[in-house]
DNA sequence: CATGAATGAGGCTTCATTCAT
DNA sequence: GATGAATGAAGCCTCATTCAT
């Protein structure tokens, strides 16, 4: 598939240090074959963002629903599922950056825009949910405010993945576990409200 | 000053979207004149980069020395003075896209991620020493991860700011006050704990 | 008929700016059907120059035929006959253009040249006889080049054509009728010699 | 002089069998300083044009001005100066292919259009000036379209040159004499009125 | 020191042509 | 025979960099 062999040298060499005859070289088509699929380079960059986007959604939904137990319990497993999936996710993460470089410098700034946010709101409304059954659950404080809570959260793995992508020793894992018991036992409140008394 | 000049054009036009011609006119100097300063595009993009994190890296310095009161009281000054700041960044907001790409596919690769490497540790010590200082006080839970928490932290305002970058009517101030409010929660444990008691 | 379908396109667009998938779909066929016919897209710009050709000088010799009356009014009816036919040649005419055009820069110049010189050869002899014949009955002055004149007027014809091309409002059958009387006119000679004296 | 160079190449090659290349080679400059002058290569094409009909304007312009007699020798006279130049013409006379082409295919379509509308509007001013001249000294009868026979006149110059085009035997001097004969003997009407009686 | 005209390597894109189905 | 997906050569144009003034 060229939208593949595209994001792994997008990947690589970032979007203008990449050249069309290296994609079409992986993908083993010719490069004029590119051009019957997709208009130009930027359409088939943001071929490759929707693409990554549906991929990543998908199998943050997945794990998800796959959860179960306590909505603290759910939050913590969410986060080490994610930070689990770093390995996977690392060799591509550098495509973040050229996405939202797009979304300042392309041409097609406003519909990297829009597709980000769409993205962003999806994932904190998963985050969101949780929170607000955990309130309703009596598990959390009343008073939290759940999309804030979400919204930060979402930003907070987003940047720990960029911090472990800065520094090889950086540890993920602990690091996310350590903060999300310090988070989760701010949602819960004193004596901590372990879901039922 | 052609590095604020050239600052401002990678800001709007992206590394490869700027021209020289640009940052010349702009600098109010001759394309050439700009050789004499700087090997390459390249090398000024990363003197950009150097003089962007020195700017910010001062005015984070001087706004935690301003602080005062516990250390729950400056963590969450800290953070309602960075979220305040976002007018100002905002422009250059998108300087960060093009440095993290740079540290992916720039030829100085090494030297980007060395220098975030580093601006992101200086951040996260200054963060983390706050929060020492409150365990030190008594006011935290004594069990906290102050480097974790602090890794986090820093990276959550950091994803604050880019999802604010997404979405003009995004609350920065209220997300990141309510959001603080339950991590310093957390930290304080159950029946707060405010600082002696 | 593929013929017809690429002489509109090429008309329109001119060769090069003619891409054979264009052809292709306004003749209904395949692009690789095309080339079942043709060997290249020169080959068949050629062809196409040939069938314009020959239902150019078919329509021509067909309506000579039918004139009748003494030499001069047979003249004044063949321009008459001609000009009349613009709104019919008008769209095709920019084919002549690319013809033209053909003959110099074409691989194929040679053959481009040759057709053109007997085209020209053709109506000129047809010109050059009705000359010839009024002379014979002594209906034009006998000093006279028939060969010369009629070169002359058959470049004329086609460069009024030209000039109709550029200016909408240009007035071909005023025009050529106005020119074609001071023409017969010094045909005749003085008094006039309209035919038999 | 790059559009003496591009000129040249033009001619010889057609628009678009050109390669900036070989203009580059030609005006021994690199490949990108034309671009320093010319936007586009269609834009060079068009300045060769307006530098192609300024040229030609001035040396017509020169040569009437040049002329003396009456009006029946200066028309001739012309006519005979502008076959004359046909030597120097010659080489470049493919570019007339090109520009009509360009009218009709070329983006530039319009301005490309207006020029020749101009240009062939000044060259028919000069010669119905000529005319209207002839009959105001009762050289030419009265009842003649000055305008209409000029437009045909200029054509049939340019028409003859298409024929010596197309064929090198094309006897140009002698074939105009004998046409201008004619045509001036039309323009005099019977008796000849050469000038005063 | 400053300049900006000149340069040419390099990249995106087009499109005539082929050939397996 | 007909087709149209695949191809890759080729060309326009950009722009970082140089260097004579």
């Amino acid at each position: 598939m060229i939208i593949e062999a595209a994001a792994r040298v997008f990947a690589q060499k970032g979007f203008s240090g990449t050249v069309m005859a290296e994609i079409a070289d992986l993908a083993g088509v010719g490069k004029g074959t590119i051009y019957e699929y997709f208009d130009s380079k930027e359409e088939l960059f943001f071929s490759v963002f929707e693409w990554f986007s549906r991929e990543l959604g998908a199998s943050v939904t997945v794990s998800v629903a796959a959860l179960g137990g306590s909505a603290s319990e759910r939050l913590m497993a969410l986060s080490s599922s994610l930070m689990r999936s770093w390995d996977e996710i690392r060799d591509m993460f550098s495509l973040f950056f050229e996405f939202w470089a797009a979304s300042q410098s392309s041409q097609m700034r406003e519909r990297f825009k829009n597709a980000f946010r769409e993205a962003y709101g999806e994932f904190r409304g998963i985050v969101s949910s949780l929170i607000r059954e955990g309130m309703a659950r009596g598990e959390f404080l009343p008073h939290v405010d759940p999309e804030a809570v979400a919204a930060a959260l979402v930003g907070t793995w987003d940047a720990l993945f960029l911090q472990a992508w800065f520094e090889d020793s950086f540890d993920l894992t602990a690091t996310a576990r350590n903060f999300m018991t310090v988070l989760i036992q701010g949602l819960q409140g004193s004596g901590g409200g372990r879901g039922e008394p």
